[in-house]
DNA sequence: TGGTTATATAACCTTTGAGTTATGCAACTG
DNA sequence: CAGTTGCATAACTCAAAGGTTATATAACCA
């Protein structure tokens, strides 16, 4: 995980249901380890890591304030992943929209569904 | 995995590069299992494999061609991760914005940012 | 019918993820 | 100073993810 890409990164830190919690709590205000741990069941130390997963991924950044270390969002962390899906469903929805069209004009587009290579 | 929620699957599928490329190759069309296989470097069940994955996250869908099953975009599949995602950031920008107008309106935010907790 | 092609499944391996408890360490507090 | 609090790290368990090869199934083709 530590290879991977960043938006390999966003979205696997955005698929633990834990840590989207963890995101949401936070966006509250800024909350220590030992804050974020009561109320949810688990220990400190998972919360430690699951923390570092967010941090890595850009998604929250840490603090030093005397003794604790406030977690912090980091909004912009949400971008690229984000600028991934837009231009991901812009592509695919254009694409459906040709098809349609193609569908409208010519009455025989079969050629387009069937890969030439089988 | 099956009893995650949808969120949960839709971006665990997203976060691997391999899904993602293949989900960037169906956006020109559907394609089979051998077809998508070529010119991955990866052997043919893998590739079933991912394919299942997306399928489980509503991402793809499969047809049933004759002896071909060639997978298809669902683009909507991307929905519910996406309105997640757009709410988080609304939600958080939302509070920068209140932060900072807070900041702007009284010289004393201090206790905004520590919590009582600690 | 027999052979080939497309896909799925089985069995296995290795790595990673998510959690635990126990412990260390640094900073604050009396 | 001693004690407490906040957090990190170590060491471990267990399950799941991602890949492999080998094999089964099912549809097409001659």
């Amino acid at each position: 995980m530590q290879l991977e890409d960043s938006v390999s990164r966003t979205f696997a830190a955005l698929a633990d249901p834990t840590r989207r919690a963890l995101l949401e709590r936070l966006s509250t205000g800024e909350l220590g380890v030992v804050e974020l741990a009561r109320g949810t069941a688990m220990s400190q130390p998972a919360i430690t890591k699951h923390l570092k997963v967010l941090e890595h991924a850009g998604l929250v950044s840490r603090a030093r304030l005397g003794q604790r270390r406030p977690a912090r969002l980091r909004v912009d962390g949400l971008d690229e992943a984000d600028a991934w899906m837009r231009r991901a469903r812009g592509a695919w929805v254009a694409r459906l929209d040709r098809l349609e069209s193609h569908l409208a004009n010519s009455n025989g587009p079969a050629d387009a569904e069937e890969p030439t290579d089988a």
